[in-house]
DNA sequence: AAAAAATGTTACCATACGGTAACAAATATA
DNA sequence: TATATTTGTTACCGTATGGTAACATTTTTT
């Protein structure tokens, strides 16, 4: 048998985030990692140091989100920042991996997820700060924000929220549609 | 030793609502409930038909708001809508049941927790259906009214979200505010 | 009082979990 | 080539899970 460690530790890394991705914070454990990349789980001791060493490594890589960084710069006017909620709820929708760490978040607080959190959080704040002068407007960006995120992980097991629903493009649309007249509204205030 | 099957019936529900509370969805399982109860977990079957049963049960009794129904009909003028969302805001901080409810649907949805998922959707449905002829309005306030849960279902493992501090009074004072405020921005349009 | 039914506990099963020690095999070093 | 070292697997441990069968005890019925 061939032996080598580094295409090994890669196997036992893509396990983990496939198993994020598809099964959520609740599949992620040493015995399915170790299985899906068809792997002893002594290796991810050894490698890793376990599955805090396994989130540390994670967080540290921390590519969590692609395409915001492309217009960061640029929430400036008004305009701008449309374009910057459109493109960050899309990222969102279609990045699994942050709904999976989001939905984790809501779940538990340990010492293996400390420092994934951690590292998370700082790029969510780097990323999403709203430097607004009004305090409401900032308030209701932020309410909105979560909303979005609320309904984002809720889309995942749920259809429908009360008449809405969860599957239908339109109703993202709407949603986005209505950040974007609320902070209109705020600003003609 | 005494026999009352009332009784231990009563020991084993509330044994399951205070952990629900307490460790949230996660925790609740037959072995805990059992010894939370201090009573044989063969009975839970015996006498509820396992967990299925049990959440069916919860379900049904459905009592999962307290305070919403008295105001309920007073959804007609903008005051009564701000005192209606400052009451539901406060009532969702204050339940825990109910948000580790809420919690639960954003974690997973089988065949035990399918009962109990449909009654309380449809209470929440019942209760917090908005009745606006604006679609963008409707849209907005859903999404706060989402943002509300994430924040307070976050704020359990959380003390804060980027600069927002969750245990703050204020904090959710404001939330309060932006909803109210933008409702009214919304209705002078 | 005797028999039947209801109530409750103990013991066990299969399965899965995280974690570790002992061993085997391949690779690198001397 | 012989010896270390690294890499990898198997086997095991303790614990916890959901679920059931067998048994004991109390209560009810006849």
């Amino acid at each position: 048998m061939k032996k080598d460690r580094a295409a090994t530790e890669e196997k036992i890394y893509t396990a983990f985030l496939d198993i994020l991705k598809e099964k959520g914070p609740q599949g992620v454990g040493i015995n399915a990692i170790a299985k899906q990349a068809g792997v002893s789980k002594s290796l991810i001791y050894r490698y890793f140091g376990g599955m805090k060493g396994l989130l540390l490594l994670f967080a540290q890589k921390g590519d969590f989100f692609k395409s915001l960084s492309v217009i960061e710069e640029k929430k400036d006017n008004l305009e701008n920042l449309k374009d910057f909620i459109k493109e960050g709820t899309k990222e969102l929708r279609e990045n699994t991996l942050t709904q999976e760490i989001l939905r984790w978040q809501l779940i538990e607080n340990n010492e293996d997820t400390k420092s994934l959190f951690k590292y998370f959080n700082a790029q969510v704040g780097k990323t999403f700060t709203t430097n607004t002068k009004d305090e409401s407007l900032n308030s209701a960006f932020q309410l909105m924000l979560g909303g979005y995120v609320y309904f984002t992980l809720l889309s995942k097991f749920n259809k429908t929220f009360i008449a809405t629903d969860l599957t239908s493009e339109k109703t993202w649309e709407n949603f986005d549609e209505a950040i974007a007249k609320t902070i209109e509204l705020f600003s003609k205030t």
